[in-house]
DNA sequence: CCCACCTACCTTTTT
DNA sequence: GGTAGGTGGG
C-alpha cells in the first residue's frame, strides 16, 4: 500500500495519526496543520480495515468536507471515498432523519425553515399572541429560541425552569416562552424544522429511541470532528452519543478561532474533551506551515492580548516575509482603490494568479466597495455569503411552490404565493383562512381543503379563487411526485403564472429577474444530470430542495472560481488560505463591532476573529481602515481599530500610510473646518498614533447631497451573467441596473483640465475636462484610487492643491 | 382588493 | 443604500 502521504506530516502530526487506540484530541495553533491531520486520518484509517461508510466526519462547511474527500479520494480512490459520511452537522444528520422520519413525527418531505421563514412565522405567532411586534422582534425571538434550542431546551422545560423565566421578566418579554412554545406548534403544524431544529430532533431521536442510537453507533465505527471549538452544547451532545461506549474519536480544533459564539458555540466543549472522555491523549502541533515568520509572530502577539487561552507556541520554519502593511484612506471608497492597485503592483511583480488574494471584512455590507473598485478596474472577483441567490425574492416565490408541492402544509410558502402572481386573494382573506386554521389547529393547507367545515366566510368569487389555487396545488403536488425536478419545476414555474408576471415588460428589473430564474432552471438541469451521471436516481423536486436547502454560498462552485479575488467575511475565511490577505474596515465600532463594546468576552472574540483573519495569509498580510465611510446612506467618521494597537508594532509598516496621505496632514481641508468649526485640530490630523476623536457625523451636509445624485459613473456597467457549468454551480443574482451615487458639497469654481484636486470622498485626482455653465458646470476627473467620475461642482466638496 | 408611493429602520457574524 | 410596512387613491 501506498503510504508516501505519511511523509508529508511531522512527528507530533503522524502520532497523532496513527493513535487509534482512544480518543484523541489535536489543540494547535493556526495553518499548523489540523484538517491535514484529520484528512490523512481518514486516509489511515481505510488503510487499516475500516470501511468508509464506517467513518463519520463532520467538518465546518460542505466545502470543507468534499475538499478532504477528494484528498482522500487521490489516496484510495473514489469509489471508497464515496461512500464516507463527511458533512457539516446540519447537513449529515438531516439526511439521517429523513431516513427515520417515522420516529420524529415528520413526513418524509418536511420542510427546512431558513432563517427568513422563520422570522416571518414569529412574527405572525407575536401577532396571534397579540403582544408588541418591538419588545417582542422576530430577530430577537428568534435568536433566543436557538440559544435554547442549541442548549436543547424543549418549549416545556424552559417554561418550568424558574430561572428563565424570571430573567425574561427582567428583560421586559415575560411572555417569551408562550413565544416559544407556539413557534415550536406551528413549525410542527407546518410540517417543518429550522436549523436548529436538525440538532434538536437528532439528539432526541437517539436519546427516545435506543436502538437507533445504537443502529449508528454501530455503524460509525469512528467519528472525526474539524473545527471543534465552535461546536455548541447541541452537537457536542451527539457526539456524545455516538461515541461514549466506543470511543473511537478524533477531535480537532483551536481555542483562538473560536469565533461563532453567536450561535452558541462554546469552547468548554474541547476544553472540557479530556474530562469528558478520561484518558483521552492530547497533541499538539507548534509548527506553522502556512504563513512566513512575520505573519506567525505578529498573530502570536496579538493573541497575547487576550486573556481567556490556552497559550501555545506557534512558529513558522518558512522564510522571515515581509512587515504586515498598515493602510489608512480618507474613505471607503479610496480604501477600495488602494487594495486594488496593491493586488495588480503585487501580481505583476510576483506573477501570481488574482485567486490569491484575498479581501476579509467583518459586516457583508462592505463588500459593495471593493466590488465596484474591482470592477471598475476589471479585475475578476467573487463575492461569498450576503444575500444569496436563494434569498432574492423571485427565486425564493419559485421554491416557495416547489416546496408546497412536496409538503403542502409549509405555511411559509403558503403565505408567500397564495397571491403571488396576484390573483385577488388579498390580505382579508388571507386572514380569514389564518383565523380559521388558527382556531382549528390545523394548517392553512387543510384549512382551504375544506372551507365551509373550516368556517372561512368569503364571497362566492373569492371561493372560487381559493378552489383554483388549491387544485393548481394538487397538480404541483402529482407533478413532484411523477416528474423529475427540472420538467415538474419547469412546469410549475409557467402553470403559477409567474412567467407570465416576470416577461411581462423589459424594464432592467424585470430582466435581471428574467435571468435569475433561467439560472434557477439551468441549475435544477444539472442537478438532474449530475445525479443521473453518478447513476443516483434521486432526482425529484424533493430531493432537489434537500440539497440546496443547506448550501451555504462557500460551499457552491462556479467552476471558473479559479481565476479570482475573494471577497467575504472572516467568519466565511475559517480554514482556508491565501498568498495576500487584505483585512480591511480596521475601524472603531466596525472592528471591533460595536456590539461587542459591551463585554470583555465578546471584545475577546472579535481579537480571536482579528486573529484568525491575519492567519489566512501565506506571504502578504495588509490592514487598512478608512476615516470616513458611508454606513446607512450616511457618511460617518472612525478612528483606527484599537485592534491595530494590539500586535507588536515590530511587525507593522505603518509608512505606508505617510504615502497616501502624506505631507500636509494637519492643514485644515475646507469641509473639515465648514462643519466642526470648534475642532481645532484636522480631522485628518494623524500623528503615527490613533486620533482621538470620535464618531463625529455631518448628517446635514449630506441628507442634502444625497438627493442630489450629481455624480455620474461613466464607467458602469452591468454584470453579466456567467454562462453554465456543470454539477452544482454557484448562483449569483444579477444586479438590477442602479445608478451609483456619491455624497459631496461645495463651492469651488474657476477649475481647468490639468488641474490637481483632493475630493473628501475620492481622494486625490487630476482634471480632465470641465464643461457647461453656472450651476451646470461639470468636471470629469481621474481619481489616483476611485477611478473616473463626474462631478457637478455646484456639489462637489473638493479643494485644488496645485 | 390592488398598486404606487412614502417613511422608518436597519446590520454583526452563519448552518 | 435598501427594504418592509403603512397609507391612500383607484
Ligand atoms: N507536515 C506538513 N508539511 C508541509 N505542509 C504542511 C504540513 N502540514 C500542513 N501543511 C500545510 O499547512 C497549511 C495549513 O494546514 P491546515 O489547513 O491543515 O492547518 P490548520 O491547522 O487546519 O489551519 P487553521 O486552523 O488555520 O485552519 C496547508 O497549506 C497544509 O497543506
Amino acid at each position: 500500500m501506498d503510504n508516501r502521504y505519511l511523509e508529508e506530516l511531522n512527528d507530533e502530526q503522524r502520532a497523532a495519526i496513527e493513535y487509534c487506540g482512544g480518543p484523541s484530541l489535536v489543540i494547535a495553533g493556526a495553518g499548523s496543520g489540523k484538517t491535514r491531520v484529520l484528512t490523512y486520518k481518514i486516509a489511515y484509517l481505510l488503510e487499516h480495515g475500516y470501511e468508509p461508510w464506517s467513518i463519520l466526519a463532520l467538518t465546518f462547511t460542505n466545502k470543507a468536507a468534499s475538499e478532504m474527500k477528494a484528498r482522500i479520494a487521490r489516496q484510495v480512490g473514489e469509489e471508497q471515498s464515496k461512500y464516507l459520511w463527511m458533512g457539516t452537522f446540519h447537513s449529515i444528520f438531516l439526511r439521517i432523519l429523513r431516513m427515520e422520519h417515522e420516529l420524529t413525527g415528520f413526513s418524509p418531505n418536511f420542510t427546512i425553515y431558513d432563517s427568513a421563514d422563520s422570522k416571518s412565522l414569529l412574527k405572525s405567532v407575536v401577532k396571534d399572541l397579540q403582544l408588541d411586534e418591538k419588545t417582542y422582534a422576530p430577530g430577537n425571538m428568534l435568536g433566543r429560541i436557538s440559544n435554547a434550542k442549541n442548549r436543547l431546551i424543549s418549549p416545556e422545560a424552559y417554561a418550568a425552569t424558574a430561572d428563565y423565566l424570571r430573567a425574561d421578566t427582567r428583560a421586559r418579554i415575560p411572555a417569551f416562552r408562550y413565544v416559544y412554545s407556539r413557534y415550536a406548534e406551528r413549525c410542527r403544524l407546518a410540517d417543518a424544522m429550522d436549523f436548529d431544529d436538525i440538532l434538536v430532533y437528532t439528539y432526541r431521536l437517539f436519546d427516545e429511541h435506543p436502538e437507533v442510537l445504537a443502529k449508528y453507533v454501530e455503524r460509525f465505527r469512528y467519528v472525526l470532528v474539524d473545527e471543534y471549538q465552535d461546536t455548541n452544547f447541541a452537537q457536542h451532545k451527539i457526539v456524545w452519543q455516538l461515541t461514549r461506549q466506543n470511543r473511537r474519536i478524533c477531535v480537532v480544533g483551536d481555542d483562538a478561532q473560536s469565533i461563532y459564539s453567536f450561535r452558541g458555540a462554546n469552547i468548554d466543549n474541547i476544553l472540557s474533551f479530556s474530562d469528558l472522555y478520561g484518558g483521552a491523549r492530547l497533541f499538539k502541533l507548534e509548527r506553522n506551515y502556512r504563513s512566513t515568520q512575520v505573519i506567525v509572530e505578529a498573530a502570536n502577539s496579538l493573541i497575547a492580548k487576550n486573556e481567556a487561552q490556552i497559550r501555545k507556541d506557534v512558529y513558522s520554519d518558512n522564510e522571515r516575509g515581509d512587515l504586515i502593511g498598515v493602510f489608512e484612506a480618507y474613505s471607503d471608497v479610496e480604501e477600495g482603490g488602494m487594495v486594488v492597485r496593491k493586488i495588480e503592483s503585487i501580481r505583476k511583480a510576483e506573477g501570481c494568479g488574482y485567486s490569491d488574494f484575498a479581501i476579509l471584512y467583518r459586516t457583508n455590507a462592505q463588500s459593495r466597495i471593493f466590488e465596484e473598485a474591482l470592477r471598475k478596474n476589471g479585475m475578476p472577483y467573487r463575492i461569498y455569503g450576503g444575500l444569496s441567490f436563494y434569498q432574492r425574492k423571485e427565486i425564493k416565490d419559485i421554491i416557495a411552490y416547489f416546496r408546497l408541492s412536496v409538503n403542502p402544509n409549509d405555511e411559509e410558502a403558503f403565505k408567500r404565493v397564495i397571491n403571488y402572481p396576484a390573483r385577488g386573494i388579498g390580505n382579508t382573506t388571507m386572514a380569514k383562512i389564518a383565523d380559521a386554521a388558527n382556531r382549528a389547529g390545523v394548517s392553512l393547507w387543510t384549512a382551504i381543503g375544506d372551507p365551509l367545515a373550516y368556517g372561512i366566510d368569503v364571497a362566492k368569487g373569492t371561493a372560487a379563487k381559493i378552489a383554483g389555487f388549491r387544485m393548481l396545488i394538487e397538480d404541483f403536488i402529482e407533478l413532484a411526485r411523477t416528474k423529475d425536478a427540472k420538467e415538474a419545476g419547469e412546469e410549475m414555474v409557467k402553470r403559477s403564472g409567474i412567467i407570465n408576471d416576470i416577461y411581462q415588460d423589459r424594464t432592467p428589473d424585470n430582466l435581471s429577474r428574467q435571468e435569475n430564474v433561467e439560472e434557477l432552471m439551468n441549475g435544477m438541469a444539472d442537478f438532474c444530470e449530475g445525479r443521473r451521471e453518478e447513476g443516483n436516481g434521486n432526482v425529484s423536486i424533493s430531493d432537489y430542495l434537500s440539497e440546496v436547502s443547506l448550501l451555504s454560498d462557500v460551499d457552491t462552485d462556479k467552476g471558473d472560481d479559479e481565476h479570482k479575488v475573494t471577497l467575504m467575511t472572516i467568519h466565511s475565511a475559517k480554514g482556508l488560505e491565501f498568498g495576500t490577505v487584505f483585512v480591511v474596515g480596521l475601524e472603531e465600532n466596525l472592528f471591533p463591532s460595536q456590539m461587542a463594546s459591551g463585554s470583555m468576552r465578546e471584545m475577546e472574540e472579535e481579537r480571536r476573529l482579528f486573529y484568525v483573519a491575519i492567519t489566512r495569509a501565506e506571504k502578504h498580510c495588509f490592514l487598512s481602515y478608512a476615516r470616513s465611510r458611508y454606513r446607512y446612506g450616511k457618511m460617518e467618521f472612525g478612528t483606527p481599530s484599537r485592534f491595530i494597537g494590539d500586535i507588536d508594532p515590530c511587525y507593522l509598516d505603518r509608512q505606508a500610510k505617510a504615502r497616501t496621505l502624506g505631507r500636509d496632514a494637519d492643514v485644515e481641508l475646507p469641509w473639515a473646518s465648514r462643519e466642526r468649526t470648534s475642532t481645532p485640530r484636522s480631522s485628518f490630523g494623524a500623528g503615527s498614533e490613533p486620533v482621538e476623536w470620535r464618531g463625529e457625523r455631518s448628517e446635514r451636509f449630506f441628507e442634502r447631497s444625497q438627493k442630489m445624485h450629481e455624480e455620474v459613473d461613466v464607467n458602469r456597467r452591468q454584470e453579466k451573467l456567467v454562462p453554465p457549468s456543470p454539477a452544482i454551480r454557484k448562483l449569483r443574482p444579477v444586479p438590477a441596473g442602479k445608478a451609483a451615487q456619491a455624497g459631496s458639497a461645495g463651492v469651488d469654481d474657476g477649475l481647468s483640465a490639468g488641474q490637481h484636486i483632493e475630493h473628501e470622498r475620492f481622494g486625490r485626482g487630476t482634471v480632465e475636462k470641465v464643461e457647461g455653465r453656472g450651476d451646470n458646470c461639470k468636471a470629469t476627473v481621474r481619481f489616483e484610487n476611485a477611478g473616473v467620475k463626474q462631478l457637478l461642482l455646484k456639489f462637489a466638496r473638493f479643494k485644488v492643491v496645485d
